[in-house]
DNA sequence: AGAGTGATCATG
DNA sequence: ATGATCACTCTC
């Protein structure tokens, strides 16, 4: 006999633990595809599911900002714990995010390239002017700091213990299938580490950067 | 395909 | 102090 009163599966969000940043950054880089990236925006909920990544090698890695075992006060956080956020700022206008890996001392982090926005897309819009579709807000990694209104001031946070920025899981599965790779975007100075298949992606996913 | 933009860092 | 560089985006 059918529920009579059928209900949708409560999905219970759970914030992503230490445990799950301390893993190899190119697994982290996958295992992070379909988790939900949320922030506090006052009392409003900004949030969206990653479906782009990069992930950085660290001191080996040509493309890394922690290349040669460099240190200095932009990349610190990439030094930190895993579940540090580290944002850079470039080319005189843009910011992006990345999520610290592994342990601290080992300077790898996963760059978050684009996010399917979900709450929030008012504020986003706003923030975005030249955005059209939902698809143009967060496809690009710069773009999705502009619409979170994430800047140098959220460098360093700790998304396991922050109150307003953290990563959930909603019990959404990408399987092995549905994940693509291929290089990294914007890196062709690495040398050998320019053509590394570290970029991951949702296959098919219409708001991934490219 | 080119412009925009200024923090950042290695050099000296 | 100086200059080259830049894990990008937008418009043409």
């Amino acid at each position: 006999m059918p529920d009579p009163h059928p209900r949708k599966s409560i999905i219970h969000p759970s914030r992503l633990n230490r445990d799950f940043y301390h893993q190899d950054v190119v697994k982290l880089a996958k295992a992070i595809l379909g988790k939900v990236f949320v922030r506090m925006d006052g009392n409003k909920r900004l949030s969206g599911m990653i479906v782009e990544t990069e992930a950085y090698l660290g001191i080996p890695d040509k493309a890394a900002h922690t290349v040669g075992g460099r240190r200095t006060p932009r990349n610190e956080s990439m030094w930190q714990d895993g579940g540090t956020l580290y944002v850079y700022f470039t080319y005189g206008m843009h910011h992006c995010m990345n999520i610290v890996a592994q342990q601290a001392d080992e300077p790898v982090a996963v760059l978050i390239r684009a996010l399917e926005p979900m709450e929030g897309k008012d504020e986003m819009y706003t923030r975005r002017k030249v955005a059209k579709k939902d698809r143009d807000l967060c496809s690009g990694p710069a773009k999705l700091c502009q619409a979170f209104n994430i800047s140098r001031e959220q460098d360093g946070v700790d998304l396991v213990t922050d109150s307003k920025l953290w990563i959930e899981d909603h019990n959404i599965k990408i399987p092995n299938k549905d994940i693509a790779s291929g290089s990294r975007i914007g890196i062709q100075y690495a040398e050998e580490w320019a053509d590394k298949p570290y970029r991951f992606w949702i296959k098919d996913h219409p708001c991934v950067s490219k």
